[in-house]
DNA sequence: CTACAAAACTAACAATTGTTAGTTTATTTT
DNA sequence: AAAATAAACTAACAATTGTTAGTTTTGTAG
């Protein structure tokens, strides 16, 4: 019965994920997801434990995720522009993987209760990282002298975002969308 | 008393805004509002007639001033990357004017009831026309031969979640961010 | 000062919310 | 086949939702 049980719950999860892409945390009600799972509301408690269980396992489980990701990747002992090339990449295969749980991520992580400062605490490791690897570039002469700010600001929000285009099935290839947003995202700012 | 009762409905309209940006239309209730503007929930229908209406006002006009302002530029008989830029411009100033409108905008929009199909329609008209002015830039030799759709993908989601930086007050003043942000999205691809 | 309208209030409504209790049906294990 | 566990169900709860009705307070005009 286990992985019976196993797929039930994580039919819940993705099923969830996609309610909330389209609605919202806080307008999808326990009884809307139910009936999109195909039963009744009370019987999703038999593998859930609370709403907002779902959500926060949603949202944290993809955020460790980046956060890893992004360490690991600080790490390698490789130029500022591989690292923020395999950034990119890593952002686009995970929102690949993962669109509905991306779109919770971005758009309700405020209405998450008990892990919310730890999200934050996830959230500000990202970025720092990020911010960190673009001032090595501009240290290192490999980017132009733009604006640290700005640039971070301009990357992260388009690749944020990412899970409201990728969905939009196969008009763009992962490997296309690697490259063209490599080059569209960098190329202006590369020396 | 005509004044009086406009500033407050304003005050309604901009309080509204703004919570909507922090919790989204569905998680602010009434009595939220009212508690912000400091009176009764009931007190609220003295000014407005529904939640729904509130939401309505606030996107449909934001929404309208944008797809005028493309059309106005569209017209113009100038180069493409002037417009392009001047798109940019009209962007960062409507957001700064209204950065909570512009959260409800993006966030909020499919909890349009009566007035979503005309906003999807100035939507598309937006991205069409924003669609055309890039194309237009390629195929006069101005733009690099980049993949249209996701340099406007990466464009227009920047653009969008502007409201996100500014009004992290100061720190970027407008005119800095219009400049950087014409560079950081137009030099990489511009001949 | 009186009269009137605007805008606040209290109280309540019907509907909907997340969740629990208790029960029945399916499925697995022995 | 019997016993045990998992997973569905019905029914209901207390709280909260947007909104209305009716009343009182506030401020302005005559």
């Amino acid at each position: 019965m286990k992985t019976n049980t196993l797929s039930r719950k994580q039919e819940i999860y993705r099923t969830a994920a996609r309610l909330f892409k389209e609605k919202g945390y806080s307008a999808v009600t326990m009884r809307d997801l139910a009936a999109a799972v195909g039963i009744k509301a009370a019987s999703l408690y038999n593998h859930i434990s609370s709403k907002q269980q779902i959500l926060s396992e949603i949202i944290i489980d993809i955020a460790e995720q980046f956060t890893e990701g992004i360490d690991t990747i600080t790490h390698q002992k490789t130029d500022a522009v591989t690292k923020l090339k395999a950034v990119i990449t890593q952002h686009i295969t995970l929102t690949a993987d993962n669109p509905y749980g991306m779109a919770a991520l971005n758009n309700d992580w405020m209405h998450l209760e008990g892990k919310l400062d730890y999200y934050l605490n996830l959230r500000s490791q990202y970025e720092n990282t990020f911010k960190a690897i673009v001032q090595e570039g501009k240290d290192s002469g490999e980017l132009k002298d733009v604006n640290v700010e700005i640039l971070l600001y301009s990357i992260l929000t388009t690749l944020r975002n990412l899970y409201l285009w990728i969905p939009k099935k196969g008009e763009l290839k992962k490997d296309e969308l690697i490259k063209g947003l490599t080059v569209t995202l960098l190329q202006g700012v590369e020396k």
